[in-house]
DNA sequence: CTATGCTATTTATCCGGATAAATACCCCAC
DNA sequence: GTGGGGTATTTATCCGGATAAATAGCATAG
């Protein structure tokens, strides 16, 4: 049976994806809309089922379409969130010197422009969910594991500002750099549990905070995350420093 | 003949995808190593070519590998750059609103963190490329056409800052926003002749910037870097705003 | 000694088939 | 009318085969 492969310039299925990257343009589809599916990719382009799904995969893992089953399934635009894009970046990261020193020279900068810019648009639920976060981490820590739990919440106070706020590509940053920081207390073992005034330190500034979004005063909001920033970073270097790569590499995360 | 198909509840390729990462990290390999080619995985894992191949070809379009034909041939690993990245990153912003002014944002708090990180790290080939490129922005456009090319040449004079700058993660993200507006850049049509002054406004301030660098001034170079990005979002407010989105979306660049 | 062409190895691309799972929808019993 | 189960549709996953192309290394001719 006469097959026809004969390898192409460029491969069939890579033609597929950039049609349908200008069709999605082309023709301003939104999240949720429907986009042709297999049997229909098949006769449009006279290909096999495994050519198309290969074109469909590619397009699934750049977070572009879902693909959905039954009736009626078939692939839609998915809105690309931004786990496909963090997951690349890390995996870039995983090749490059980055230290903790290097986070916060970032972090520096960006945190207190993600916090001036949610001033003003914490929703009633957001600025619940900031006090739950400060009532939590004020609580003293009973064990180890506990206190690096409470770490790990302290970060989910400012992704929560990050989800305020309404530069979405400003938000990415601070959200990445904040998993960054997960990594790194995750990893730290080497935690003395003396040092747990280290969290008492950082809600106090989160308290601060809080008040400061109260009075809608977004000079007071920049100026205290800065000085928050600046102790975090003493504090961390103090810990010691590098960011173990090997949670780079775009793992499934927990 | 009995095919074994059963749906698992995580697919094979993924097994083998992150069986792989494991190895990378574990056994610390380098850009350039080999990694278990087709036929070995075949054997390792007792499944057929397409499923290795599925793996191989995730690994691939994650950047980590690289696929060499021929004798010798199979897969290697690659240093991951920065591009899988970016391409996700726009992909994830084409559903997103940001305008210029949400670019420059960012941009006005990290052009003069990277300026100032690359104080002192500048090679003598890229001290020549900024001073090459002060010399070609400096000649008045004859053309519309030739004044677009000058406005997109004035930023790489910001990507070579990115490329001397250490942080790995701040050069990516510095990078970024200086793509970004070069689409920007290609796609205003409407960019009256008599504007030209902003290039050499630019240019001045380019100048300025290599004065300092060449005093190793990193105070001042953050400084003339500032006044920079702020001048020159009052000219791209003035000259509208959106960034359009057809831009963003992961086509590959030219 | 060199250049050229042959060969063997390995991946590249595509095909179509088979079973498994998910799910919207309909039909029937109650 | 309503709830539950069956059914049809669609994708999910995997298989193995076939031809095409790239390339390193060898062999041979000059």
């Amino acid at each position: 049976m006469p097959q026809r492969p004969m390898r192409r310039r460029t491969k069939l299925s890579d033609v597929i994806v950039e049609e349908m990257k200008r069709l999605i343009v082309a023709e301003c589809l939104k999240p949720g809309d429907r986009v042709p599916s297999e049997p229909e990719l098949i006769e449009t382009y006279g290909c096999s089922k495994g050519t198309v799904r290969e074109a469909l995969k590619a397009l699934e893992v750049e977070g572009l379409v879902v693909m959905r089953t039954g009736p009626g399934g078939g692939a839609y635009l998915a809105d690309a969130g931004p786990e496909p894009a963090a997951r690349m970046l890390r995996n870039f990261l995983h090749f490059q010197h980055l230290d903790g020193e290097g986070v916060y020279q970032i972090r520096k900068i960006v945190e207190p422009e993600v916090a001036a810019a949610a001033v003003g648009r914490l929703s009633e639920a957001q600025f619940a969910q900031l006090e739950d976060n400060v009532v939590i981490c004020s609580q003293a820590p009973t064990s180890e594991e506990e206190q690096r739990r409470q770490r790990i919440l302290e970060l989910e106070f400012h992704n929560t500002l990050a989800d305020a706020c309404p530069n979405p590509l400003l938000a990415f940053i601070g959200r990445f750099l904040n998993d960054m920081l997960r990594d790194l207390v995750v990893l730290k073992r080497a935690y003395v549990p003396e040092r747990h005034r280290f969290g008492e330190c950082n809600v106090d500034y989160h308290r601060l905070l809080l008040e400061a979004y109260r009075q809608n005063d977004a000079a007071r909001v920049r100026a205290i995350m800065l000085a928050h920033m600046h102790d975090a970073e003493r504090h961390m270097t103090a810990l010691e420093g590098e960011v173990a790569n090997s949670f780079l590499l775009g793992f499934p995360r927990p």
